[in-house]
DNA sequence: CGGCATCCGAAGCGATACTG
DNA sequence: CAGTATCGCTTCGGATGCCG
């Protein structure tokens, strides 16, 4: 480890996508939960409820708007008597999805490593 | 997309490896951000405060100390007269640094069409 | 240099109630 | 059903000042 490159100068900028993954990742701490919740097929609003703990209508709302700004997820109303609307992955979605994936697997391989860390410290 | 598996009744669990991957990435905003920047080697403190735009000492604390209980990142003070602190992976953190990078690259592919999106909606 | 203590405004998020 | 509106608590995080 003896190439220490210099640190440049602004991480911070609008250019690095670091600052974009984190940001993505946890516009609302929902919005990863959500997406997964999206993996198998389109799912309507109340029934994404559920599994996230009967989250708030307000934050999942949130969450779904700030997804779809991202260009994350799609939100389309079928037509009929009472109002249905149906949120799906977009291509672009899907394609978080992997590496999102990526460090699930992570934290599922470490698992017992991490929660020794953090009994060892006080 | 015909095969929608019913939805785990509480993906909020503590078992849950997607619960645990938004929380590490985000513990604080910098935190993943502070990963990359050790990515070649140790840190010293303030060297690190550089490339993260100046962030207050007091928010780079707690984000080092988060990464530190949670195992992934190490501290060491090194003798001498004037107070020495370096920061480094432990190989727990080096390991995560890899889906880190997974999802960086997928930012910085789609890097154009997010913005596009986020264009898009007003 | 590498912090910690304090203050304070801003943001996050849950609970509740209401609506088309 | 799929939200919106309001409230209030809690957390986050920037600013400032002090210390060994």
């Amino acid at each position: 480890m003896t190439d220490r490159r210099p640190l440049p100068r602004d991480m911070f900028e609008e250019v690095c996508p670091s600052r974009l993954v984190p940001f993505r990742f946890g516009d609302n701490k929902w919005s990863a939960l959500v997406l997964r919740c999206l993996e198998d097929g389109p799912r309507r609003f109340s029934e994404l409820r559920v599994p996230l703990h009967r989250v708030t209508p307000k934050v999942l709302t949130q969450s779904l708007r700030g997804l779809e700004r991202a260009g994350l997820v799609s939100r389309t109303v079928r037509p009929g008597p009472a109002p249905r609307v149906e949120y799906a992955l977009t291509p672009l979605g899907r394609g978080l999805l992997e590496p999102l994936a990526a460090a699930c697997a992570w934290a599922a391989e470490n698992w017992d490593e991490i929660l020794d860390a953090r009994e060892r410290h006080p």
